[in-house]
RNA sequence: GGGCGAUUAGCUCAGUUGGCUAGAGCAGUCCGUUUACACCGGAAAGGUCGGGGGUUCGAGUCCCUCACCGCCCACCA
């Protein structure tokens, strides 16, 4: 025996060392494997890519916890003979990465657009850079056995490749347009944003009832009387008959000093319950008004700019912020005793989820995906969906799912996937930022256009405008493999066997993801959506920098070893519930990783090499021991291939402390001390053939400590990596 | 306004096709320097499984209802 085991387990020394034997070894790239012979050629496949983190800073315990969940599944997938892949990558995360370089320039007195485009990006990338190589540490660390030889960005020169290839493509389809309509504008940020990207707060707000002028027949409500110097018309619904003779006739009023031109139309969207059931129309800064205008063919009018502040004629608020304005209009609305009443109510307020600023829709010239546009989906390998078939996005999208063609872990998710198609409307894909793909189109002269490929004429003028992070990122299951190159890569792990990711960016990753694979490919990104929760403190609390109860992964791995880390990540947490860490819980799988060492200990002081080999006489009491162990290793199988490491981890932590040790072991050791020869030899067999395989199914969960003893005790430089998954 | 989740031991949580005396970690109690392990072993204690009703031979598990907490979605101005 190894004099180490009579220390306690020690994981600090060993990590570290085995991380690199793995990786050096090159198990990590399937193709090593086969070369290796440790996986066959003609071994099916079984592949995943990481959620690429962003390059914002350093990984949380989410990402620990994503990490292990992969990594376990991986591992098993290796030990059982797949080819397994798994790419890792970061994400460039444009505007989260170019808000928080912003932030570190502005400490150092320094302002983006003093270093214009150029040496900005370079800030940026030089961080980018930075934050990458953390990351890729912090990963190493998990003991995450992610091919590194394939490693991929979303801003990488390949993943351009594949932008632009998707963004020519739904051009010429037409699913991509250019147009002016109002948007999401955020204040702060200083761009366009996604649907998506707005959290809704509610707030208290005043709900005011006035008349534009004295001479206007109508009363209408707002919680916005700043806005209706933009009004073009006031809508009623088509039953009522308050207002059923003003109808189609256009009024011309004074509205505090701005001249309006209001037209009366009838709408059946206005509650005619609510307010005084007329609504003023403000089509330039309302998405439901300009929706209702552009019904109407109303004029747009907008009085509101980029920097939430006001542009009208109106002397008393032009100029002024949108607040201000707010309050000045009231007051001029009492003083001339427009105001009829004052409500207070509850409101929800749009705000940018990134910056917290207050929404202002804006009508802004943008790039958008169409959902709902059919086009022809000329190659499909989609169940139910022939060749040639018109479809739309938002079609494909629920197909693959509702088809089970894609399977949503927990299920329940799959109800809120639908219920975001259904509400789904074009996703605006540009933003007016620098970090980023940038939107690939060069405007020439007399309206010439190139889309998709430089066209390096010096006439021609790139789009100032770089796409949504999300773009890149929704092409990353084959981006990563090379596409739109037909490699090797692309061919033998496409689609995917497993997305693992949080269920927080379902809308944001997940669907888009597999809106741009049905429709680029004909093809499921991947087969499986297993969605974990969120990792709160101890108190139930969200962890962030901010609130001082983050936690770093690593602090946790230098006290407690990765493997304890990764344990209690892991048990107990079913997808899709959230949990609260706390330490005890990786005190306890440190003692856990201490208990294996020290059983370890006594079997390779009781027994040897030989024992392995089954003797001529097993007890019946060891036979039992054994066809106890191999139906466990039966239903763990099935189990992780189910998903359900939660479960699975939690029995090997059972079986290996209070059956192995606490019955096993110590049955064992009476018959080693008292019983004749044959009892001995059968306790020793159980033994060491029980450790060898704990060893093997511990080793996706606590990947270190197993094989740490298991080069111990196998001279040969095997490795248990790539050892065989036991047989049940 | 719509949807979802949670409510189990003092604390944090498992318990997924309804089935033996409901489990784990931590905390607490008692005993133990038995040759793997004090990062341990043994023993005991602790729960009307949120309330109420129902289905069933049998319910923590299924159905209804109420309560409280949390999350997501939403263009009632």
């Amino acid at each position: 025996m190894d004099n180490k085991f009579l220390k306690p387990y020690e994981p600090k020394e060993v990590e570290s060392d085995i991380y690199s034997k793995w990786r050096d070894a090159g198990f990590f790239n399937p193709d090593v494997c086969i070369t290796k012979g440790v996986t066959r050629m003609d071994a099916p496949t079984y592949s995943i890519v990481l959620p690429p983190p962003n390059v914002t800073g350093v990984l949380h315990l989410g990402h620990a916890m994503m990490l292990a969940i992969q990594d376990t599944i991986v591992r098993f997938q290796r030990m059982r003979g797949k080819r397994t892949l798994w790419i890792p990558g970061t994400d460039h995360a444009a505007i989260a990465t170019q808000t928080k370089v912003e932030k570190l320039l502005q400490k150092d007195g320094k302002r983006k657009h003093d270093l214009g485009r150029e040496a900005f990006l370079k800030e940026v990338d030089a961080f980018a850079q930075d934050s990458h190589d953390t990351i890729a540490k912090q990963i190493s660390a998990m003991g995450a056995s992610v091919d590194w030889s394939r490693e991929a960005f979303t801003l990488d020169d390949t993943r351009e490749k594949a932008v632009h290839t998707a963004f020519k493509k739904m051009y010429e389809d037409g699913l991509i347009y250019r147009k002016e309509k109002v948007i999401n504008w955020d204040p702060k940020g200083q761009t366009v944003i996604s649907d998506d990207e707005i959290v809704h707060e509610a707030r208290k707000a005043t709900l005011y009832t006035f008349k534009y002028a004295a001479d206007f027949p109508i009363a209408i409500s707002t919680t916005r009387p700043e806005t209706k110097y933009g009004d073009t018309a006031v809508a009623v619904h088509p039953d009522d008959t308050r207002y059923a003779q003003f109808v189609g006739h256009t009024f011309e009023v004074n509205f505090a000093g701005e001249q309006l031109s209001i037209q009366i139309i009838a709408d059946p969207s206005v509650d005619p319950e609510f307010g005084t059931g007329a609504l003023g129309v403000t089509p330039a800064h309302s998405q439901t008004d300009y929706d209702m205008a552009q019904a109407h063919n109303l004029p747009l009018k907008q009085v509101i700019n980029e920097y939430a502040k006001m542009t009208t004629s109106s002397e008393l608020v032009n100029g002024l912020k949108v607040e201000e304005a707010r309050t000045k209009t009231v007051e001029w609305l009492r003083s001339q005793a427009l105001m009829i009443d004052e409500q207070e109510s509850d409101q929800n307020v749009s705000t940018a989820e990134r910056t917290g600023a207050i929404i202002e829709p804006l009508p802004k010239l943008q790039w958008f995906v169409d959902v709902n546009k059919k086009f022809t989906l000329k190659h499909s390998h989609l169940d139910g969906i022939t060749d040639g078939a018109q479809v739309s996005l938002k079609e494909l999208m629920t197909h693959v799912v509702e088809s089970g063609q894609i399977n949503i872990l927990p299920e329940r998710f799959e109800k809120t996937y639908f219920h975001w198609i259904t509400n789904l409307r074009d996703w605006c894909i540009s933003r007016q930022i620098w970090y980023g793909h940038r939107i690939p189109v060069w405007y020439g002269p007399d309206g010439a256009l190139s889309v998709g490929q430089d066209p390096h004429d010096q006439s021609f003028v790139q789009d100032d405008d770089t796409l949504d992070t999300w773009f890149s990122s929704a092409l990353w299951t084959f981006s990563t493999l090379g596409w739109p190159d037909a490699t090797e890569d692309f061919a033998h792990y496409h689609p995917t066997d497993l997305l693992e990711t949080g269920y927080d960016i379902i809308f944001f990753w997940v669907a888009r993801m597999i809106l741009m694979s049905t429709y680029l490919l004909g093809d499921i990104p991947f087969k499986t959506i297993y969605l974990h929760g969120i990792v709160r403190d101890a108190k139930g609390k969200k962890m962030s920098k901010s609130l001082g109860n983050a936690i770093d992964p690593l602090d946790l791995i230098e006290t407690y070893g990765t493997d304890a880390v990764r344990m209690s990540l892991l048990v107990g947490i079913g997808p899709g519930s959230d949990t609260n860490f706390s330490e005890d819980k990786v005190r306890a799988y440190k003692k856990f990783a201490n208990k294996i060492w020290n059983a370890t200990r006594f079997v390779l002081e009781q027994t040897t090499d030989a024992d392995f080999a089954t003797p001529d006489t097993l007890t019946q009491q060891d036979t039992q021991y054994l066809n106890d162990f191999n139906s466990l290793v039966h239903e763990i199988t099935k189990e992780i291939e189910e998903y359900k490491l939660y479960l699975v981890s939690e029995k090997l932590y059972h079986y290996v402390w209070h059956t192995f040790a606490d019955i096993i072991i110590e049955d064992c050791k009476k018959r080693i001390a008292q019983g004749n020869e044959d009892e001995k030899k059968s306790a020793r067999h159980t033994l060491r053939y029980l450790l060898i395989n704990q060893l093997k199914v511990l080793h996706p969960f606590m990947p270190f400590i197993t094989e740490e003893i298991w080069q111990t005790i196998h001279k040969d430089n095997t490795m248990l990596i790539v050892s065989a998954w036991p047989h049940a």
